[in-house]
DNA sequence: TATAATAATTTTGAATTCGAGATATTTAAT
DNA sequence: ATTAAATATCTCGAATTCAAAATTATTATA
């Protein structure tokens, strides 16, 4: 009985790894033929939904290393969806902010972005969703909590 | 109303991508912390439970790339964890077979790993977990599908 | 104010992964 | 039996990530 309590979380260990990679796999592929990879995509989303952002905000935010955001950064600036802006009262700190070009390559691509993890999730009802939710919040608080 | 399905299919996404980050994180660090990586570990444990496999087997089961198979089977192999051992029906194929060392490791951490993947799961009941696993299944065979 | 502790960013080197090409072998077709 | 196509493994170079150290700037303290 625990025995089959303890498969029981292994299996759903896999299948959740399962459903995380084949889901991510797709958006990953379409991000890619666009031109990024899904954490270059990660930080212009957050700087186009949520202002400009302090270069540490953005490891934050993304859950990535410090030398990681200024080689992410850089990627970015060099396809010029953003430019780093100089704090005026803290010389230290760097904003990352998304420019016109950028605005308008998330503008081009979220809704089909948006329109495939919808069909991908259409598999479930609204209702299978909305549970689905519910109980891998509580996995993923629980986890970080450990 | 389109709208709202649209958001609450990201949103999945979002919380499913996060509690895999989570879980992912504390099963990695545990692993890490015994000396390997989480693919060495799942080449390992592939070849505890399921015995000898050709190379190209486990790139199939493992998702991994050839290059990466090589890799990962030199690092195990240093490591002493398993051996190679040429097919003698089929020259071009190589087996990965585990070593009793490797054995001795897989049975020193495996009933902590699973419990601590058990832990992590034990926020949802096992009804929760059952339907869980349900709904992941669906997705991820959907994505594939796609 | 000089000094020490903090903080933000960048640099560097190692690890891991992929994809494409190289090599060796086997199978299928002529 | 040769040749062509397919298969298995390995090699190589590029991309991405991290962690630790280096740099620069700020804040707190003596």
């Amino acid at each position: 009985m625990e025995r089959d309590d303890i498969q029981q979380s292994l299996k759903l260990f896999i299948v959740l790894s399962r459903a995380h990679r084949s889901i991510n796999d797709k958006v990953n592929s379409f991000i890619a033929e666009k031109g990024l990879n899904m954490t270059e995509f990660g930080v212009l989303e957050l700087l186009y939904h949520k202002g400009d952002q302090p270069l540490q905000q953005i490891g934050g935010k993304i859950l990535l290393a410090s030398g990681s955001i200024t080689y992410v950064v850089d990627k970015l600036e060099q396809k010029e969806y953003l430019t780093r802006i100089a704090c005026k009262t803290d010389r230290r700190v760097t904003f990352a902010s998304i420019t016109e070009k950028g605005k308008a390559f998330i503008e081009s691509i979220f809704p089909e972005h948006e329109a495939r993890i919808h069909e991908m999730m259409s598999v479930l009802t609204a209702s299978e969703r909305e549970t689905a939710i519910n109980l891998l919040k509580k996995i993923g608080l629980n986890a970080d909590g450990k």
